[in-house]
DNA sequence: CACTCTAGAGAACGATCGTTCTCGCCGGTA
DNA sequence: TACCGGCGAGAACGATCGTTCTCTAGAGTG
């Protein structure tokens, strides 16, 4: 096994179990039997946990955001359209069996007081998201529309933290119905949807 | 000391701490030396760990909800005034220099996959908390009012967790003001505010 | 005073975990 | 064949932690 395989194997293992059962909750083995890679060669590829840690978080990251505003491109013709995609994206993530909330809240909470790499990770993901849904509002061509992207972020972070507390989806529809409110409060133009 | 006092002061330290760190980042050891009450009765009122934190959260939840809907009664004379008055209350919160976001959600992560008494406990604790927002919008007079409380209360999960990993309180001005945009939308009267 | 009961301080125990070390095996090379 | 370097398996180490145990001192009671 070459190292970029066995590096890309302790990252696959490591977000599926992170994600499941917390970082806390999975030690150093769990993540080698899971992986099929042996500890020295762990230790190779990651000088701590904590690296490991990282590194899973910012890979998820940029998939993650990746794939979301990658559906919304594909699925809106339009600028208000694509924003509303975006809950449609969460629905069906909401919908996923292993669905645990987001990994970057979850991680905040469980190491946010004691870590601040993981802090600052979490931080940073959260920023990037914003930044992108204030992309998409820039060219609804409405006044204010750096205060609708964080209204309209707002109800992302609400559905995904409610969806995975409650453990059903719905609160992806809630949000947005809230979302399609607040387009049009804003003067963004209905597309009929 | 009688034994209520040694657990409410087990409660205090247990309240303190684990909010600060997170529940595994704070032992058995750590709780007596800030509480004061030795080992010995802290396991004579608390059988386990997981007995104290779900004790914790427990109390944690009559608390919050109370403060937060007290607040919210005592600073609206009209139900819109009551719904805006959660943002405000927030964004005090927000403001407190050990603010780290919410306490359930913080602990859903981080034990939320491993423990399910912590995962009831925050479910039941977010379903009360919608309940009482849908409470207050029954009282609106408006169609459709259980959407609109489910709508407003992912306002308030959203600027809670925005605020705790951005380390800074401005979610609660935007959450108020998309709130307001939904009330007016759903049909309320505008109160002026 | 003698006895008993309780509580506190802190040691001890057993488990877990992050990290490192040992050892034996195998592939490449002269 | 003889040597060598790196690898995997897993033991070992040291720290931490939840929980229990020991020992001692003191308060209450006759």
């Amino acid at each position: 096994m070459n190292p970029e395989e066995a590096r890309d194997r302790l990252l696959d293992a490591a977000e599926r179990l992170f994600y499941e059962r917390g970082v806390q909750g999975v030690g150093m083995d769990d993540l080698r039997a899971a992986s099929g890679v042996s500890l020295k060669r762990l230790y190779q590829c990651f000088a701590t946990k904590r690296d490991l840690v990282e590194a899973y978080l910012r890979r998820r990251d940029e998939r993650w955001r990746a794939s979301l505003f990658d559906h919304a491109a594909e699925h809106g013709d339009t600028p208000r359209a694509q924003l509303l995609a975006l809950y449609d994206w969460l629905a069906s993530w909401f919908a996923e069996p292993d669905f645990r909330g987001c990994a970057f809240t979850n991680s905040f909470g469980e190491l946010g007081g004691t870590e601040p790499g993981v802090a600052r990770i979490a931080r940073d993901h959260k920023d990037a998201v914003r930044e992108q849904i204030t992309e998409l509002t820039s060219r609804l061509g409405v006044p204010e529309h750096r205060a609708l992207a964080d209204q309209l972020n707002l109800l992302v972070e609400g559905a995904i933290i409610t969806a995975a507390i409650s453990g059903t989806p719905e609160a992806a529809t809630h949000a947005r119905a809230a979302a399609d409110t607040l387009l049009t409060a804003a003067g963004a133009r209905p597309t009929g949807s």
